[in-house]
DNA sequence: AATATAATTTAGACAAGTCTAAAAATAGGA
DNA sequence: TCCTATTTTTAGACTTGTCTAAATTATATT
């Protein structure tokens, strides 16, 4: 149907659009993709020809129904995936990115629709990210950011911001997993760090780490 | 490391060693490619500049033992797919051979490894093939064509010969598996096809079929 | 051994996706 | 408003893998 690179494109656009709701520029577009401006120009002309962006030169790229609906079936496999990876192979979730990057261009509906199914139709990957459904629904998102978490507060972690492999290798070292129950005991107001009660271990944290990791209240 | 395309060069002239011993000729490997003569020249060159065949103009391929391990390794990940597909998925054998045709090119030895170990080492894939091991070493053969059974013998369905989907369904159709005991009552001479018996039903096979079929004896 | 036929290779072109360098458009500040 | 800095687009080129058409080499037949 579409080819990786389009693929790519899709997921990307679709990503920035939460930051970018006027029109993902040409530049966040080339970087999200490490690629050069000029490259996203020729392509996001190729996606519009396609009638799967709005394109007005200069104004941005928006994705339309129908590119939104390609970056979401894309994204689903994505997940499948890393839940797959995780769940069935043994994967630690700092590993399964790349390999799901290859995968979730694999082109079958029944593959997904199976997988899906083996897999008990799970509603969140490892890192916490809704998996939408076969017709593209999403599990409704109900999390914070630690760090919006009061002060004698509890929740628990249901997912991350920024997946990177060292910011998943700090949580794991930290002992800090999806599932897990946090209290805030302590918000440090001159630099944004907090004291946190993680399976009785209390912990220091830093603002950045509170910013990057999602917290289910109630 | 190498590219799909290469891939599925040296993966096809891996098969064509079979039946061109002196070397792979570039109209078969054509053939069988679905491309045409001079893109295999273009990239035969290639492939020999890389050092994974080894080639003298108008002599026709053959591999390098580089180019023969790596055919091996894409293999072993296409058959190892395969009975992922059948055994964990569900589909059914003649269903699997153009997904794993995808994700035979996915790159990551530990999920090669991982899917090894949580399939519980699978010997032979779905169609009777044998699936190289992680070192690239073949369970042995042992088979000989359904045609070349004789009469009043017996032995076990284990592969085919001819893949096809057209193939696979007639076998199905017709109540033949991979593992199911078949014992030769008739053979006749003068169109090759013979009176067979397969859970205590009798049926009448041509010659294509026995001749597609692989049978272990003993 | 000469010649016709078949197989193979070469030459030049094309599409996809990328790049660099230059041109054009936009946005922000005086 | 005008000018400058930034962003975006265009033009032309390159790579990979493919193609057609023509040239070359090998094979087979007499």
């Amino acid at each position: 149907m579409f080819s990786l690179s389009e693929e790519n494109y899709l997921k990307a656009i679709f990503h920035l659009e939460r930051s970018y709701k006027t029109g993902v520029s040409t530049n966040a577009l080339a970087e999200e993709m490490e690629t050069k401006a000029s490259s996203v120009t020729d392509m996001i002309k190729k996606l519009s020809g396609k009638k799967l962006v709005n394109y007005r030169k200069y104004q941005g790229v928006r994705l339309s129904e129908l590119g939104r609906e390609t970056a979401i079936e894309v994204i689903r496999k994505h997940r499948l995936w890393e839940y797959f990876l995780v769940e069935k192979l043994g994967f630690q979730w700092d590993e399964v990115h790349d390999i799901a990057e290859q995968l979730e261009h694999i082109k079958s509906e029944k593959l997904i629709s199976q997988l899906d199914k083996f897999l008990g139709f799970p509603k969140r990957d490892p890192h916490g990210d809704p998996i939408p459904d076969a017709q593209g629904k999403f599990a409704v998102a109900n999390k914070i950011l630690l760090s919006e978490l009061e002060k004698e507060k509890m929740g628990i972690c249901v997912g991350v911001k920024d997946s990177s492999v060292d910011f998943l290798r700090f949580l794991d070292k930290n002992n800090i997993a999806l599932g897990k129950e946090i209290k805030v005991l302590e918000k440090e107001t001159f630099d944004g760090s907090m004291l946190v009660l993680i399976e009785n271990n209390e912990l220091r944290i830093s603002q950045i780490v509170s910013n990057n990791l999602y917290i289910k209240t109630n």
